[in-house]
DNA sequence: ACAAAAGTGTTCCTCTTACACCCATGA
DNA sequence: TCATGGGTGTAAGAGGAACACTTTTGT
């Protein structure tokens, strides 16, 4: 028997799993962020906006995959989001006092402690989009632009940044970033706006073009004042028939 | 409001929730994890053997990763040891029927469902440490060898495995696995094991003493019956001064 | 002297980097 | 014709891959 049972203080009456999610997204220029706000009313009766991440309690026959995917659907629209696991959030104190009032108060539930499970995921963005979440209470945030968060999703947000950078480096996720056609330069902006660098544009198309998975679509951009740009496509089976698994020197630390 | 609020299910009562740890060690040829010994009384009244990852249902004022450091403790007898958080393991049915009934019979309390999270590290092995695991009933078994695990720990070992396998690419991992002075051959044989597949000799050396961080120590082995290799060691504050969050094409996929 | 593992150098080739100008389009 | 962003080539250097033999120690 495990030696430390009696260690175990079982009491799972006042806990919760919630769910959050950082949604990406792209427009093409500059990263953002899915932000919902929030209404709090203070002791005071003064009303209090500011913002979240999307997120909820979860149900207790949801999978906590299945409650992320029915967050973003809500917010976004679309269904069959790719979505990631990232980091728990665990400490008993992540939620108390007012905040924890909020949760109780907007549940209708007693509450003592809320662990939240993070996902995040990746969007392209347009209009249209942009509208859609615009009409639930929800606001694309530049991510220099991101101020004061409810709870402890500042630091959730700076966990997610970072993870999105590790993902760049190991697989070609700038892809759910962009429409299916995309321009190289597009690729390139979000590159530099992932790492935060610039990067010289001959390099950067040398090595793009280079890739065999990196398909012209032969269409190019109409009604630009310049020359119009070529379109590309990325071909995802034949990235994996290609490049899976290499392992190289120096990929060595 | 959230307008999906309605379809959140809410009754907290019968619902857990876990850590597991997947504690992989290295003994300078092969790698191994770490399992625990359960025993089951099948209905009919025979005992049955089997294994899985150690792991513990946690303490409402337990912070996820107290509750697996308190698993790996107990059977390691480390403390502070770098654990890292993975996935969280989180489908309604992953237990269930008699696997279910041995949790509520072990822990004397009536849950429907369990939800973990996994946990990993990396330790190194020596002889102390295999015997001490072996009194607490856990074995050190060597990747190729591990046969059926109780509940989806099957499952939860192969993302453990795959992640490790990712973050060899991203940090110098492979010094957790080792002690503090090592010889070239034993961080070689970490990677062949972890990548399984062969690497030149003459290249690797060569790769790895052109990092800065990699110090030679100045002893070497004793008492081998052929050529004693160095000692080297892994200066962290070097590391960190150097490697830093570099950005190459090469790491554009 | 022999077994066993440590240790060593060179050549070829690929990939990354640095760098500056012309091109096509709409206004 | 001009403003705007698209698109191109080359040379130098760094680093990875392939390859076989000598050295040191204990037995």
């Amino acid at each position: 028997m495990y030696s430390y049972m009696g260690d175990v203080n079982l009491t799972y009456d006042k806990q919760a799993i919630s769910v959050d999610c950082v949604i990406f997204g792209f427009d093409g220029k500059s990263l953002r962020v899915l932000l919902k706000q929030r209404q709090r009313e203070l002791p005071s009766g003064e009303v209090l906006v500011d913002s979240k991440l999307p997120g909820s309690l979860i149900s207790d026959s949801e999978d906590l995959t299945c409650a992320a995917q029915r967050v973003v659907q809500t917010l976004i629209g679309l269904r069959n989001i790719n979505l990631r696991q990232m980091e728990i959030f665990s400490d008993p104190q992540r939620v108390q006092g007012n905040e924890l009032e909020w949760i109780n108060k907007y549940y209708g539930i007693t509450l003592s402690r809320v662990v939240t499970m993070v996902f995040f995921t990746l969007v392209k963005l347009d209009s249209k989009l942009i509208a859609y979440t615009e009409r639930r209470e929800a606001d694309w945030v530049e991510l220099n632009d991101v101020r004061h968060l409810a709870f402890d999703h500042n630091k959730i947000l700076i966990a997610a940044i970072d993870r999105l950078i590790t993902l760049f480096r190991q697989e070609p996720v700038a892809f759910d970033f962009l429409p299916r056609k995309f321009t190289l330069r597009h690729l390139q902006n979000l590159y530099e706006a992932v790492y935060d660098i610039a990067i010289d544009n001959r390099n950067f198309r040398k090595k793009m073009l280079s890739l065999p998975y990196i398909v012209p679509s032969g269409e190019s951009e109409k009604e630009v004042s310049h020359k119009p740009a070529q379109y590309y496509y990325f071909d995802r089976r034949k990235y994996r028939q290609k490049n899976n698994k290499i392992f190289k020197l120096g990929f060595i630390y």
